[in-house]
DNA sequence: ATTAAAATGTTGCAATTGCAACAATACAAT
DNA sequence: ATTGTATTGTTGCAATTGCAACATTTTAAT
């Protein structure tokens, strides 16, 4: 994936940062943000620090949605965050410079930086594009046992890997896949007793093909 | 939603797309373009004429997915054409300019004109991503009776009208919200049997609410 | 080590769904 | 107007699923 600051030197990075007329936040850890990064037009530097996604699922539990690491970025539309369930919480003491579209877009020291700077992000959105594509031809089957297939093709064309390591807990690993959890628990049995796949805690090893 | 040349007059809009290194080509109507078109970094200028994306579904069926006009433009990522049952078909005689991101980030002669250029592409981007979290947030609903009412309430909020207006076919409708067209048929009937809802060819009336 | 809490596994059952097979209707071409 | 084709509607049935209720295991806290 495409890091927003990829061959950008840290004194480059701030010298851009600067002259998109961007505020600098702090927050101490276990804070909620939604509120001040749900502005559709806003978009978020993590500068320090780490922050999660979550979304309450209409049982009501709260899951991580994604976890987002320094130099990484995010905003309203890239994570949905208008949608009511969502929440930003900071999983340790935070800084985030923001800004939004306009002013980045109409930074006029334009020079080779800034291309880079554009082009990552840029890239940052078609990785996003693409991965919301690859989402849904997963959850478009039909069955629960066609979405896992899915799942475990896509893994291995992409990683090469018989080994998933399924991140965050089974909950949100089935929200990803828009299926109840005990019904795809039961599923995984089936296809553990059929042969398929070997389940060891979280790592579900592929034996087939 | 936001057109790639919105705030670009045509004089400009040949001037920029020149400079991008871009080719032009034309297809007779009723042609397959997705071998052109198929690169991932790829992205398409109608110039004029219009397209049409279509995918083959698991039955076979070819449907519509999206039709574009002149002054849109199309990539391999936006619409996921990487992906082996899609196909990119003339609906007339085309004029395409195909270029490319590097080529378009890469561009030097940085001015106001390409300002609104590069401001309209993250726009575009930008919708792409809305209506793909959008279209999660309908299908990732258990019951088909959620999905429609999802979409049906989406649709309220948007368009501010109880009358929604299926694009293309039913079967295309089915696809959309990733459900079987023969029972969203039996559910469509039985919404109507309740009372929520009118039905007159192409056209749903939400009477709830 | 003990206890509490969270996550995961299991299973019966009723509701929902996909599928197949076919009927009815709308649309297009001559 | 007639014929053929494509789209849409209907229905029975078996398979799949969500849900609830509960058991077991894992993890975290003291």
């Amino acid at each position: 994936m495409t890091k927003i600051f990829e061959n950008i030197d840290a004194k480059n990075k701030y010298k851009l940062l600067r002259s998109f007329r961007a505020d600098t936040y702090n927050f101490k850890k276990n804070t909620s943000i939604i509120n001040t990064v749900i502005d559709p037009n806003t978009i978020c530097f993590i500068i320090k620090g780490s922050v999660k996604i979550i979304r309450n699922n209409e049982n009501g539990n709260a899951n991580i949605f994604d976890k987002l690491d320094d130099n990484e970025l995010f905003g309203s539309t890239l994570y949905n965050l208008n949608d009511i369930d969502y929440d930003v919480i900071t999983l340790e003491d935070t800084e985030l410079i923001i800004t939004n579209y306009n002013d980045i877009v109409k930074y006029q020291g334009k020079n080779k930086l800034y291309t880079v700077f554009i082009k990552n992000l840029f890239m940052i959105y078609n990785d996003k594009i693409k991965s919301l594509n690859e989402r849904i031809n997963i959850i478009s089957k039909k069955t629960i046992r066609n979405k896992l297939l899915e799942f475990f093709n896509l893994h291995f064309k992409k990683n090469n890997s018989r080994n998933i390591y399924i991140p965050f807990s089974y909950q949100s690993f089935a929200d990803y896949l828009c299926i109840d959890r005990t019904a795809m628990s039961r599923e995984l049995k089936n296809l553990k007793d059929e042969g398929f796949i070997k389940i060891t805690g979280k790592r579900i090893t592929l034996l087939y093909k």
